[in-house]
DNA sequence: GTCTATATGATGATAGAC
DNA sequence: GTCTATCATCATATAGAC
């Protein structure tokens, strides 16, 4: 047996990385399989020995993305409210926008999705009801008001601002775009206090 | 001259309203120039005589769309608060959202456009803009405190609950979004008053 | 301007050697 | 499991008749 299992995982785990930055970066169907697997240091053929399809990788590598995210990563660190807003703010920040962490699938990759076959919008819709809940009970125990609704105001409204500010090149609209929607939800914060 | 100036202004303007819907509800690479044709009621090689390149249409629907849109069309009709308000609760309709009216293109393709050439881009920032500003204009003889931060603010939230709305499956879960970001936007019009 | 036909290129996916 | 080579398909764009 010339291949151990870690192996194997190994080689998904690079071609999972390669993914998630590529299809965030230039779009799913702008991305070739071939040139996922030339960032992940294979060739074309090796693919299918992983994944079943291009879209099979696609619903798996939002998967990925959301665990890898700077929002799942830092969510276990909350204890006051101030930890909360910080990480509105890095959601929120050109870094994120440029992508130059780990992206939010469900903002870099909102129409993109919209735009592809049922089981890859499951996977969306999956991921942002996990997000929601996991955000509502943070808001809870740090005794805010209406913490389901609230966070569905705080995830769409982020979504939009980073997805939005994506797609401009101006980088001053960028920044206002994305720091009047951080007034908005830090206002939100204020009335379910 | 067997084809009059305005018998060419009717094609357009019949492949301009296909590729709206079209790349509204499938996505620009999902669609081919074929497939536009199509709906307008022509052949392929037809396209050519109208538009450079299938990039060039995208962009050109992207404007059309916009001048369209239930927003633009409805806007000098605000004369009052609850006359924007209703604006707001028609654009975060389940209707809206369904592709019903005329779509929003800056909602409904938002990283489609973010991962498409400069140019595209280009249009999609100016159709924002000029949507900002104008809707900076109505808040303000509306005597809103800041109009302009207030329009940006109203466009992401509104552009970020219909784009999540239009990937999702779950309708219970869409019109739970589009309500909160409404909430959202009232209280925030109430703040600015 | 619109049609039919075609050139040209890229892509997703498979086959078989190692 | 990974490689090279290849198939089949479909896309954009062009050429030429009407």
């Amino acid at each position: 047996m010339p291949y151990s299992i870690e192996h194997k995982q190994h080689s998904q785990e690079r071609i999972l990385a390669a993914a998630v930055d590529l299809f965030c970066r230039f779009g799913f169907d702008k991305i070739s399989v071939a040139q996922v697997m030339k960032q992940a240091n294979m060739t074309h053929g090796a693919f299918y020995a992983h994944f079943k399809s291009k879209s099979m990788l696609y619903a798996q590598a939002i998967k990925h993305a959301a665990v890898h995210s700077l929002w799942t990563r830092e969510q276990h660190n909350i204890s006051q409210l101030s930890d909360f807003k910080y990480l509105i703010e890095s959601y929120l920040s050109l870094g994120h926008v440029n992508q130059l962490g780990s992206p939010c699938p469900l903002a870099f990759l909102v129409t993109d999705v919209a735009h592809s076959e049922p089981a890859v919008r499951e996977v969306y819709q999956q991921t942002l009801q996990s997000m929601l809940s996991s955000m509502a009970k943070q808001l809870e125990q740090l005794d805010l008001k209406n913490p389901s609704a609230l966070a569905q105001q705080i995830m769409t409204s982020m979504i939009g601002a980073v997805s939005v500010a994506r797609t401009l090149s101006d980088e001053q609209l960028q920044l206002s775009i994305l720091n009047n929607a951080k007034t908005v939800l830090f206002n939100q914060l204020k009335a379910n206090e």
